[in-house]
This record gives structure tokens, C-alpha cells and sequence, in this order.
DNA sequence: ATATAATTCTAACGAACGTTAGATAAAAGG
DNA sequence: CCTTTTATCTAACGTTCGTTAGAATTATAT
């Protein structure tokens, strides 16, 4: 056999018709069409549809941003969130549909409420992880928070973009952007 | 009869369950049955279940959007903008409703290709109107597209909190956001 | 009052779905 | 070589789906 595991295969065709179709809309059936196997090898993997989707959400996904949030390491900083965001734009075609189904379920758009309820939890961490970030180069910015904080929503906008509507942002626009917000920074 | 006109309540109780389970997810049966109304009823006053999801796109959101667009007037440019994001707060449950299921539809993440061309049409207008609202209050401003594109990513931000993730934004912490972005201006 | 049109219903059709039973083939271990 | 485990399949079950046929009811108009 030629092919990758199965199982890994599995889950890759599973992220692309989750993504186009939604959970509702997604088939065991046409995953194991294009995977290429019959309908019951997916039950020998994963116990059910909503296991398999919890999977990618729970390990894919999860791992996914976590790898992106250790990336962070910086000098200057808006070299170093240009940098952080550009890279998105260069993402396995997987990685990005993972990335993609998580802000489906971070918007409450898929999955259930248990995995909404991981969103909020990761949520929560996202500002004060940026406002450590930033805090040496906040000196002379007058209201620290809210300065973070359009960063964050101006990160999520850009985010999105680039991943959830697919489109390549050049690095000169993501560090124009960014560079308003953080203007005063260092 | 005491009800309002059924087919409106059709659509109404359509807009929740599209919202709460996605186009796949939700089923005519259980339309009706929220409805309180028979199986049948729905397919009297539309002719299948896409009909009834594209009526609520073309006509409830794209109404509402234009409306929404309407209402931009200004004097102070920055509490122009934080007024026209503060009332979102305030729309009626219905309206934001109908508003996220645009958002799901915008990003992709619902609807057809046909809707989605739709939804690029509109994008297209959209950084132009706001450069020709803006464009008054620019002199002193740098680079003024970089402006206007980092206004409008920060507005799609803060609409997709009020809208789509459901939370209230006080007008302090929108003001705040966007006068760091607007700071130049006038 | 009666005929016509507008609403609403019960009942069903065929198709597709998630899932499983149970057989077969391939691989591994002794 | 035989046994046991692992991997894969065909076929089907029961359910639910979108949709429609066709009858019953209600409103409107003549």
C-alpha cells in the first residue's frame, strides 16, 4: 500500500467537506468515496461523525494555534506581529481548513456546545497573553488596554481574512495595519 | 385570526433555525412544528427549502445591511462611527439574527455560490463608501487608504462581536478602538 | 345560496442518512 | 502451518429527510 495511514487520510477528507458543508451537510458516505474506501472503515476509526469532528477540533485544531501562539518571539514588535500574521498566508492547505473550522466553531457556526465552550476557555487567554506581549513597549501609550485590544481585533479581522476567506494579504498592508494600532509602541 | 401573517412567521422561526443549525441542519419539519403550523404549509408559501434560505439572505439581509448603511450621517467623525456600532447593541433579536446568518454566509461558511457572488458584490462597495465618508477628515492623515482599510477591518470586528458572538460592547470600549485608528483625522 | 378560490390538512413516496451485522481477506505470531 | 488479530468489505436496518398528491376546510365573490 502506497497510501498514507488510512486513518490520516480519513481525517484530512473529513476536514474538507466539514468545511465546505458543514457538519449537517457532511457525509460519511462521500468522505469514504473520496477517501476511497468503504462506509464502514470509517466506524472502524472513529466511533461516530461527531467523534471524528470532535477530533479535529480538539487535537487538530487546538494544536494548531497553540503551534502558531509558540511562534511568538520578537524584537521589534510590529516586525514581529507583520511576521505572525503574514506567515498565515503560507499555511498547508490542511492547516488552513483546520484553522477555518475552528473559527467556525469559535463563532458558533458548527460543533456543539461542549466545543464552544473549549473556544471560550482559549478565548479568555488570548488578551492577557498580548498584553504581556506588549507591556514593555507600552510605555508611553496612554490607554494601555485598549490598545491590546483593537490589536486582538484587528489580528482577528486579518485572521479571517487570510484563512477563512482564503485571500493572500501582502505584508506591506498587514504592516500598515498594524502599525496605526501600535503606532506609539516603543 | 390573532397571528401575524404566517408566512412572516415562517420566516422568522426559518432565521432561528438557519442560525442555531445551519442550512443542513435544520429541517422543515421542525420549522413547522415551531411554527404550529403542518408540514405542507411551508412548501404553500415557498416553493423548497432553498427558496426559503435565499428569500432570507436577498431580501431580509440585504435590506437590512442597506438600511443599516442608511443611517450614516456625521458631524464628529468618530462619534459618528461609534454611535453607528453602539445601536447594533440595540437591534431587534430578529435583525441580528438575520445579520449573523449574512456573516455565515459571507464568510462562506452557509449558502451557495450564487449568494456568496452576492456577498462579494457587496464587499466591493464597501471600502469606497467609507473612503468617500472619510475622506473630508483625512488631510492631516499619512497614508489614508492604510486608514480607511484598518477602520473598516476594526468595524468588521467589532460587528462580528455584537452580531455574531452575541456579546454587548459598551460604547466606551468601541470609542476607544476606534479613536486609536482615527486619531489624525479632522 | 352557490360556485370559485385560497388555505390548511393527513398521508405517503422515494431518497439519503448514520449506523451495524456479519462475512471475507490480509497480516502477524507461535 | 495453523491460529489469532487486524483490516476491509457487501448488504442491510431503521430513521429522517425534502417533497408531493389529494382531500378537507375556510373565505370570497357572484
Amino acid at each position: 500500500m502506497i497510501d498514507k495511514d488510512l486513518k490520516e487520510r480519513i481525517k484530512e477528507v473529513a476536514v474538507e467537506h466539514f468545511n465546505s458543508n458543514g457538519y449537517h451537510g457532511t457525509t460519511i458516505r462521500n468522505i469514504a468515496k473520496d477517501v476511497n474506501c468503504s462506509l464502514p472503515m470509517i466506524y472502524y476509526y472513529y466511533r461516530n461523525k461527531k467523534e471524528l469532528f470532535d477530533e479535529i477540533i480538539k487535537k487538530e485544531f487546538f494544536n494548531l494555534i497553540k503551534r502558531q501562539a509558540s511562534l511568538l518571539r520578537m524584537d521589534n514588535v510590529i516586525d514581529f506581529y507583520t511576521k505572525f500574521v503574514y506567515d498565515l498566508n503560507f499555511l498547508s492547505s490542511y492547516d488552513k481548513q483546520v484553522y477555518r473550522l475552528g473559527i467556525k466553531v469559535y463563532l458558533s457556526f458548527d460543533g456543539d456546545e461542549e466545543l464552544k465552550g473549549l473556544m471560550d476557555e482559549w478565548e479568555k487567554t488570548i488578551l492577557p497573553r498580548h498584553y504581556q506581549i506588549l507591556k514593555p513597549y507600552l510605555k508611553n501609550v496612554e490607554n494601555e488596554i485598549a490598545v491590546v485590544r483593537t490589536l486582538v481585533h484587528l489580528l482577528e479581522t486579518m485572521i479571517e481574512n487570510i484563512v477563512v476567506k482564503n485571500r493572500y494579504m501582502p505584508e506591506k498592508e498587514i504592516r500598515e495595519e498594524l502599525a496605526i494600532v501600535l503606532r506609539d509602541c516603543e
